[in-house]
DNA sequence: AATGGTTATGCAAACGGTTGCAGAATGAAT
DNA sequence: ATTCATTCTGCAACCGTTTGCATAACCATT
């Protein structure tokens, strides 16, 4: 038989509402009354029920979580499970739960949420994923439900985020580069379309500027997340123009990179990455790539949420994860 | 104003009871009454509340997951990512939910399992990571909490788990490497005190026995899991011995093992790895390894705990997963 | 028409907590 | 001794389901 309120109530000789607020630590009761019922729970080693709780709260101190579907991109991807334990690591210090779900399409995410939320299984929800006019961030906005994004949105307008400065980060790249004593210095990014490489191919713009360097359009390349496109577009630079080194906007890209570069016998040309992922650091030689701190954004996102369901005065709607350069150069 | 089961009642104009019943499909309700109340809740939008529903049967429908702490670890590792997909997976289709926590020590996890378990959040739990004489494992089946791990357990009585066949897998590596006319195969492997090293070391023992060659313990190494010790181990087999391949356990020891080699200038030693990650790939050239379906280990996990915890006549208590030769060389 | 056997549904008590409100107990003030 | 304010605790209703038991309604049988 389990261990109930009421087995503590009658051992300590309080009533069950008593023992409920020694639980939650009432100001009302007596500091004696406290001792007692705290003595009798732990002679009982008594666990309150979280379910009869959450019913009877109506929260379920719960966030939901939607991976995507897609094992290649996950296993590839260390940020899926870096942001995770970020999340966790918060969510266990604040007695919080994590429901964790997968979906595939956008729609598929929408109905899993709306049955997690009307269900009353989560009070909000971390996303990690957030396309351009999300659909799910949107749904959630008409709904009323509380979401964190990890990711700056487009409209940031009572929008709760957390993310890098994407462009701090690319311009201390670019820095770096020429402080390496490069000046012709190409870029290859990812869809120009999200937030991200915007930010990153401004940082990247920035930087050249202000080191009196000249923007090229002709040293400009936007592809998509794979190596396979890093390849090609490098494969183009060459063919095209001349340049001393490219900063891309992933580790994978940059990977592309350094097998055309390889492949055409080029030598001298710096490359740099971004995510710091073990497959930039087991390279030969180890890229120089920039660590995001995908746990810290987990940590954060958690952070704002939980703060926010909480309704705490001072919760903020966002919050700045820093980056730093790895340099992997010996 | 949420939509509960006595709002779908008044609207059929039955009672709460109906309704419930209805909800899970009971036999001795008229399908005419059945079809008012489909007709109710869809005109509601209603969800059951899924925290009354648990607290009514005393079952969570829910699977605890306790990662480690270890950020590096995890990210390294896509082992874990795929498990949990597979994992998430499968629970959905079966309407179980998956809480997701994280733990240090062993004692922290036990900890953690203790309070999921007797708090009433969890029916069952997969267990990831597994040492010898697991005292987790021994915690858990001391107070009877249904449990399954993945990696085949030293003592397999009334244990559930899943795992690759991995004597069968190394057997097939190590004939690969023979029938590409090598002869001389070194072996480095994680602690033998794992059973999984046991399986695969007695895997490539059988291969090379089999195929008329001898076993020579000078050509087997016991080392960790990491690029170090795959470096170290190689060089003093380089400087000891002489061999025209060496079979790993693993793609980290394996990229260290490439290292080893390349540093000294050696040539045409083929080198092997185990678990197909994403490192493997992105080698020049890349590695021949294993693919352990690592997704698989956790969708079956997920399916023989369930069945378990539903009390189902088939329930399996084990599970052999698939693996596959990924030969990368062209 | 009375009886009996099904079948379908409702009543009410649980599940294990929380919480508004009432009120007992205490001490201080008149 | 009475009144009042204050502090602490208990009563009972409630959260939204499930489910054992009772029973109404129906049909078939005699």
């Amino acid at each position: 038989m389990r261990i109930t309120i009421k087995d503590v109530a009658k051992l300590a000789k309080v009533s069950p509402s008593t023992v409920s607020r020694v639980l939650t630590d009432h100001p009302k009761i007596s500091t004696d009354t406290k001792e007692r019922v705290w003595k009798a729970m732990k002679e009982l080693d008594y666990h309150p029920n979280v379910t009869a709780r959450k019913l009877a709260t109506n929260a379920t101190r719960t966030l939901g979580l939607v991976l995507p579907n897609d094992v290649k991109l996950l296993a590839e991807n260390p940020f899926f499970i870096q942001v995770l334990t970020g999340i966790t690591t918060y969510a266990r210090q604040k007695d919080y739960y994590i429901i964790l779900t997968n979906a595939g399409t956008e729609e598929d995410e929408i109905k899993t949420l709306n049955h997690l939320f009307r269900s009353n299984l989560i009070d909000g929800v971390i996303m990690t994923v957030v396309r351009e006019e999300d659909k799910c961030a949107q749904f959630l906005k008409e709904n009323n439900h509380p979401f964190v994004v990890i990711g700056k949105p487009e409209e940031t307008d009572d929008m709760i985020w957390v993310d890098n400065d994407n462009f701090q980060a690319m311009y201390e790249v670019v820095n770096y580069i020429i402080r390496q004593g490069n000046t012709r210095i190409a870029f290859i990014g990812g869809s120009e379309a999200l937030t991200v490489t915007k930010n990153r191919l401004s940082g990247y713009k920035m930087a050249i500027t202000n080191r009196g360097l000249h923007v090229e359009s002709e040293l400009i390349k936007e592809v998509k997340f794979t190596e396979e496109e890093g390849y090609k577009a490098t494969m183009e630079l060459i063919k095209e123009t001349t340049f001393d080194a490219i900063a891309t906007t992933d580790d994978l890209i940059a990977i592309g990179a350094l097998k055309a570069i390889r492949d055409t016998g080029k030598k001298d040309i710096l490359v740099t990455g971004f995510n710091n992922t073990p497959i930039a650091t087991y390279q030969n030689p180890p890229l120089t790539t920039v660590e995001i701190n995908a746990d810290k954004l987990g940590y954060y996102a958690a952070k704002l949420i939980i703060s926010k369901l909480q309704q705490e005065e001072s919760s903020l709607n966002s919050y700045i994860v820093d980056t730093k350069l790895i340099q992997h150069n010996e």
